[in-house]
DNA sequence: GTTCCTAAATTAGTATGGCAGTTGCACTGT
DNA sequence: ACAGTGCAACTGCCATACTAATTTAGGAAC
């Protein structure tokens, strides 16, 4: 593990940086579901002590990432169709709450960011910049959470995403795309932002964020069949 | 605080009793916002280690009761209208999207559970039992939560409860109550979920935690404007 | 009286040690 | 061959020790 930097504004503490790690590592699935994992083994691994992988991991069982059984081990969990579908309907919710509140506030500024977001999707995908496009998609879905002033959403968010980040991931790397759909709903959330439509700004992101059609899309992954236990709660 | 159980099979981590403690002061206004606190008085206080009160500091900061500065101090988290109303709006994201979720999944058992519910909610408010009628209120909530199968919505709940669970004590403690209304809702949701009609059950519970009521309710309360800090986000 | 600087006290972050519960495996008896 | 049993290694939980950064109090200079 890197050392600290020198800074001590901008030093963040080594137990982010450990859970951040090991967030990775269970995302890209490089490590596997149900693999055991010890405190002492990844301290070591990481060059740091019990306590910051200690809170890492307590973190990580908060997120649904890791399951910690008390004096016996802890396991990064297992994937399952419900876990991934609840997911996607309380990120659904939570992202319409954020694009009504987003309509009520915008101002004339955010107006301008977004359609440049939107434009910028655009290049990206004639450009055939997979990776951007998603950095992209990313930071629009952030963007009407800063607009809507509400940073408790991203936070919630942040604590269903890595369940369905396991499986997204999949999806990624074996090249599939609807580019032309995503651009289209989020030109449909940023025209009802516009006219400071709440209740519109809601439904498009509703519709944007369809989970019966995306869970349909995870689910017909081959790679994901694979890794997700079939029928557990 | 209490030796552990003998019972390993009910042995709950120190952390966690450690956790709930300090949210009961904290929620009971016991500890004013603002208020210093430090992991070695607390630990000292509890007759625990800083260890686990420690780890109950992050989860609680997590929650957004406490906040850490590091190498500093850790103080009790102020409250704020924006926080507030945040917290209830995104609350209500959730329950509308569980409500409407348990209208799609509800067997006739869970009709009759719902139903024994509002009838002894009905019950606890001719009584005049408050403390009752709130803590069927809780088991109403969280009876959809099981309904729907959707176990994370209840930790994500869990997380922003806090915020308004401050203010809402303030409001009790003074006698306020909606019972009637808030019997009318309930009845409303059991209805649209016994027609299996999700979108019925969505706008129940949409109109049953109306944000700008409740928030208008909240912001009245003299208690409330004392403890609050005007306008901080 | 005010300002600035220094040093000591306090804080959270991290490292390490000891403990009790859990697990798995070798051993034993049948 | 197999079921039962006890032991040993391993695990995460909690306690303690140490470190580094921040705050604060006190005194010196003006």
């Amino acid at each position: 593990m890197t050392q600290k930097e020198s800074d001590p504004r901008t030093a963040v503490p080594m137990r982010q940086r450990v859970h951040d790690t090991i967030r990775d590592h269970i995302i890209s699935l490089d490590w596997e579901p149900g693999l055991r994992v010890s405190e002492k083994d990844v301290a070591e691994q990481l060059g740091v002590s019990r306590s910051p992988v200690r809170e890492a991991f307590i973190r990580l069982s908060e997120e649904g990432l890791m399951e910690i059984r008390p004096q016996s081990g802890s396991y990064v969990s297992e994937i399952s169709f419900d876990k991934v579908y609840e997911s996607l309907m309380l990120r659904r919710a939570l992202e319409m709450a954020v694009a009504a509140e987003a309509a009520e506030k915008r101002t004339a500024f955010d107006l301008v960011r977004l359609n440049d977001l939107v434009a910028d999707q655009v290049a990206a995908s004639e450009a055939g910049d997979r990776a951007r496009f998603f950095e992209l998609d990313q930071q629009f879905h952030r963007a009407l959470t800063e607009i809507a002033r509400m940073p408790s959403a991203v936070r919630l968010i942040r604590m269903i995403r890595g369940a369905v980040d396991r499986v997204q991931r999949m999806r990624i790397s074996r090249g599939e795309s609807r580019h032309v759909q995503v651009i289209e709903a989020h030109r449909a959330i940023v025209d009802a932002i516009e006219a400071r439509d709440a209740a519109a700004a809601s439904a498009a992101m509703d519709a944007h964020l369809n989970c019966v059609e995306l869970f349909a899309q995870i689910i017909r992954s081959p790679e994901v069949r694979e890794y997700v236990t079939p029928r557990a709660s």
